[in-house]
DNA sequence: GCTACTCGGGG
DNA sequence: GTGTACGAGTAGC
């Protein structure tokens, strides 16, 4: 039998546990593969380095199996030699850290005592997640511990290539009222109401369906909601997916779901074996636990994979499948629950549609390939790659190396220690090397980078922590400029090094088989594997400044970070003596260069040549390559620019406006702002016309002055987090919803829902001169065009301009811009005090001794002079306003 | 400029 | 389950 390994765990048979692999046969049945081990039980164990007879101090630990005395490579520092270490086996993998606690109190070294046991398994037989594993001659299991028809004994594991199996996957999508109307759900007392299920395979000749309590066209409907969570588990069971989805489905609709079975005292039970499915709140997210299904939630995926404003399921749906939810809000679903029976089914659309939209995004797109190769070549589980970051996956790579070539392993670290590397981290450890960038606007920039630049240089300069020469004097070691000091190759390769050298080759070859690849579906497979490669040959370098990481060591960080500095700054020199070309910019593991050639294949060719003149000059495997034009560059400050790039794809040169540290969208800016500064950089780096950026500029100022501009251009948005009056602060939002709330309290908006609003003119706090732009359309309110030059659209303009001196009062178009206060105390010269006046003739404060003139109040109450302010309109100034 | 805190998605 | 785990963006100093 041939299966792919989706997950794995174990179970206590007889006081000892035995191994489970949960997995899918290539004939697309799930099975589960048990494995006690051979002639011996295979059991948990880690190691201890001591002098000591160990035994003497395991007396009375009932949890241990035996102790063996073994030779190991320690993992920290260069040794000649292995040391004699003490392996102890235990009985039960979930008492271990128990005893290494103990033993740990008593200060002995313990190594390798927090594996999984799951992953101690996987590592000793070479098992990776989502590898394909060969059984021959299986024995059926007589067992009831799992919901799995093929149950089999496993006696010897052997893995195979090949490709991925096809999977079964289920989206679902759940929707609950809550009883209170306006607020958010609560899971111990608002019921489900309904649930959606998309299949990817047809379950009983149906592509989806919609259970719920209520009756309706196309839904199966359950008496109550019991019955109905009932209906759910049975549908997951027979069914019976490998890969379960939906749309934060992880941190919402499983755990409510699970709340619900308790309370309507169900077992929860829908994975692969007889365990209760949980879900564990850490850190205000949660951890779900379903064995031997793979929880794929396409919220988080996109979270990481796609860089958007927002991540709502209409955004995301909008922006990469080009489809939308359908139209209902959340405050409208308790009517439509309630409602007619038309009404009802558009809430049975609406929540068949989310299912359809998660799955869609997991499939079309699909989401999963870059992880399943992550699995691979890490050798993690699946739902471990998903829900974890890249420590894991580092980790399992390091323990599998370490162990194969008879290196044992650090464990984490505990708490104390995190915190005092946390701290010495940021005093100690340097980055990389930042070109100070040479001012102007620059045309014809040749962009060169180091080829995995970190990577590279751990292998070039074989830095390991098994080569790292501790407090031992040795010739021919090497030197960082850092100052630590590494065994040569021809001592010892280092296993990190050799780690790369692997991945990196591997990924050359991957790359030189996607060339020749004609079929698209097999090209994808091939671009994720050879993505997952370079992430993972990326994530190493990292490894060594990262605080809980098992491999902690600054040394080696700083070695790497020096090394590449020197690179850099020799390569800079290098470039400017020998060829005279002005290095303008260059950042960590690239340089810019400034050249005099217009025509991009001859730059090209530049490029390339100066690229292999400075690699042949590098040691190892160092290389430099060319990698884009830049026609036009304009640093403004280390770590930002924008340039306008070309760069030389399949189809020829393909360009692009690029920016780096420059935003040019941010939650909290109008549409106006995003907009006007992509125009502004495009004419400038485009046009190479700075004149008429200024221009154009100036003509948005007076568009925004003379309310040209259409408000919806004006609006900036954001989300009513929690109840309104529950804000400490005064923010924006907050109090326009107040506002909207009084004037009409069934159309305000609830909690979670995004609010639209414009700043109007005033003499408030900004912050409370928020407006719902419909009721400033519909009134005819001023809108605060100050607030929208100085506050929104000058920041992110008047950075760019700096860098080409053009100055703030050039942008505004000088002279044009007399405040109205100014214009005030000309027409009437000394102010004139009027007793009252009507709120919408006031303009501003103003002061009564000094005549300085304010939009807003200082935090004072007072002038700077210390003269009292005074409300002033066009007919002078008013002691009172009436509103 | 840096550090501390908040909040996202879901209904 | 031998594991205790974000991260971008904004407010505040």
């Amino acid at each position: 039998m041939l299966f792919q390994v989706l997950d794995v765990d174990y179970t206590i048979v007889n006081e000892l546990p035995v191994i489970r692999i949960f997995g899918k046969s290539d004939r697309g049945k799930p099975v589960c593969g048990f494995f006690e081990g051979n002639s011996e039980r295979y059991l948990p164990y880690f190691y201890v380095d001591s002098e000591m007879d160990i035994n003497k101090v395991l007396e009375g630990e009932t949890n241990v199996h035996k102790t063996e005395r073994v030779k190991r490579f320690l993992p920290i520092g260069y040794h000649k030699e292995k040391k004699d270490v003490w392996k102890i086996f235990l009985k039960n993998p979930a008492k271990t850290p128990e005893l290494r606690d103990r033993l740990k109190a008593k200060g002995f070294d313990v190594y390798e005592a927090d594996i999984p046991f799951k992953y101690r398994f996987m590592t000793d037989f070479g098992i990776r997640g989502m590898d394909w594993i060969e059984v021959e001659n299986e024995v059926p299991v007589n067992t009831n511990t799992v919901n799995v028809e093929s149950k089999i004994v496993i006696k010897k594991i052997k893995t195979t290539e090949r490709e991925l199996s096809d999977l079964k996957y289920l989206a679902f999508d759940i929707e609950c009222v809550p009883l209170k109307p306006g607020s958010v759900p609560d899971e111990k007392y608002d019921p489900v109401i309904m649930i959606s299920l998309v299949f990817s395979e047809p379950y009983k000749g149906k592509k989806s369906m919609v259970i719920s309590t209520r009756p309706g066209k196309g839904v199966t409907s359950f008496e109550t909601e019991k019955e109905m969570l009932e209906g759910f588990v049975k549908i997951m069971m027979e069914y019976d997916p490998d890969i379960l989805t939906g749309f934060n489905v992880k941190n919402f609709d499983i755990p409510y779901i699970l709340e619900r079975m308790r309370q309507n005292e169900i077992v929860p039970m829908f994975g692969r074996c007889k365990k209760q499915v949980t879900a564990n709140k850490v850190m205000s997210r949660y951890r779900v636990n379903l064995t031997g299904r793979i929880i794929a939630d396409s919220f988080e995926i996109v979270k990481r994979d796609f860089s958007m404003k927002r991540y709502d399921l209409n955004t995301v749906s909008e922006n990469l499948l080009n489809e939308n939810k359908e139209d209902v809000k959340h405050s409208e679903i308790d009517k439509l629950w309630k409602g007619s029976q038309d009404g009802y089914e558009k809430l049975v659309t609406y929540c068949l549609k989310d299912s359809k939209l998660a799955m869609s995004l997991l499939l079309k797109l699909n989401l999963l390939d870059k992880y399943f190769a992550l699995a691979k070549t890490s050798g993690t589980l699946m739902q471990d790659i998903l829900d974890s970051g890249e420590t894991m996956r580092i980790e399992n790579v390091l323990l599998n190396e370490f162990n194969k070539n008879g290196f044992i392993l650090p464990c984490r670290p505990e708490g104390s220690d995190v915190a005092k590397r946390e701290k010495q981290r940021i005093i100690e450890l340097k980055g990389g090397f930042v070109i100070e960038p040479k001012k102007g606007l620059h045309s014809s920039v040749i962009v060169l980078d180091f080829k995995s630049m970190y990577p590279s240089l751990i292998r070039t300069f074989n830095i390991c922590p098994t080569t790292l020469i501790i407090d031992e004097d040795m010739e021919n070691s090497i030197m960082s400029p850092a100052g630590a000091k590494f065994v040569p190759e021809s001592v010892r390769k280092g296993i990190i090094p050799s780690i790369l050298e692997g991945l990196m080759k591997e990924r050359g070859d991957v790359k030189k088989r996607l060339k020749v690849e004609k079929d698209p579906q097999k090209k994808k497979g091939l671009d994720a594997k050879q993505w997952a490669l370079k992430i993972l040959s990326n994530a190493f370098y990292g490894h060594f400044g990262y605080p809980r990481a098992k491999i902690y060591k600054l040394e080696i960080a700083n070695s790497i970070t020096s090394f590449g500095r020197e690179t850099i700054a020799r390569t800079k020199e290098f470039i400017e003596k020998k060829y005279g070309y002005e290095v303008v910019y260059g950042d960590t593991d690239s340089v810019m260069v400034k050249i005099d050639k217009e025509d991009l294949e001859e730059i090209k060719k530049i490029g390339d040549s100066i690229s292999r003149d400075v690699t042949k000059n590098l040691k190892g495997v160092m290389e430099l390559e060319f990698e884009k034009v830049f026609k036009r560059f304009l640093p403004l400050t280390k770590k930002r620019y924008a340039a306008w790039c070309f760069e030389l794809t399949q189809d020829g040169w393909k360009d692009k406006i690029e920016t780096k540290g420059i935003e040019t969208v941010r939650r909290d800016w109008c549409d106006l702002v995003s907009e006007t500064t992509k125009r502004v950089l495009e004419i400038i780096l485009k046009e190479n016309d700075i004149k008429s950026a200024v221009k154009f500029f100036n003509g948005i100022v007076k568009e925004v002055t003379e309310r040209k501009v259409s408000i919806q251009k004006l609006v900036i948005t954001k989300t009513l987090t929690k109840r309104a009056d529950g804000y400490a602060g005064v923010q924006p939002h907050a109090e326009l919803a107040k506002k909207m709330k009084k004037r009409s309290p069934a159309d305000a908006p609830g909690v979670g829902d995004r609010i639209g609003y414009v700043i109007i003119k005033g003499l408030d706090l900004v912050s409370k001169r928020t407006e719902d732009p419909m009721y400033v359309i519909e009134r005819g309110l001023e809108i605060d065009s100050k607030y929208y030059i100085e506050n929104q659209l000058l920041p992110p303009v008047e950075r760019i301009f700096s860098a080409l001196d053009v100055s703030k009062t050039e942008l505004l178009g000088k002279g044009k811009q007399i405040s109205l206060c100014g214009a005030l105390n000309n027409f009437s010269g000394k102010p004139k005090k009027i007793e009252k006046v009507s709120l919408d003739e006031v303009n501003g404060l103003i002061c009564v001794k000094c005549s300085k003139c304010y939009d807003m109040p200082p935090l004072t109450g007072l002038c700077e002079c210390g003269g009292e302010l005074m409300f002033s309109s066009v007919k002078g100034i008013a002691r009172s306003v009436t509103v």
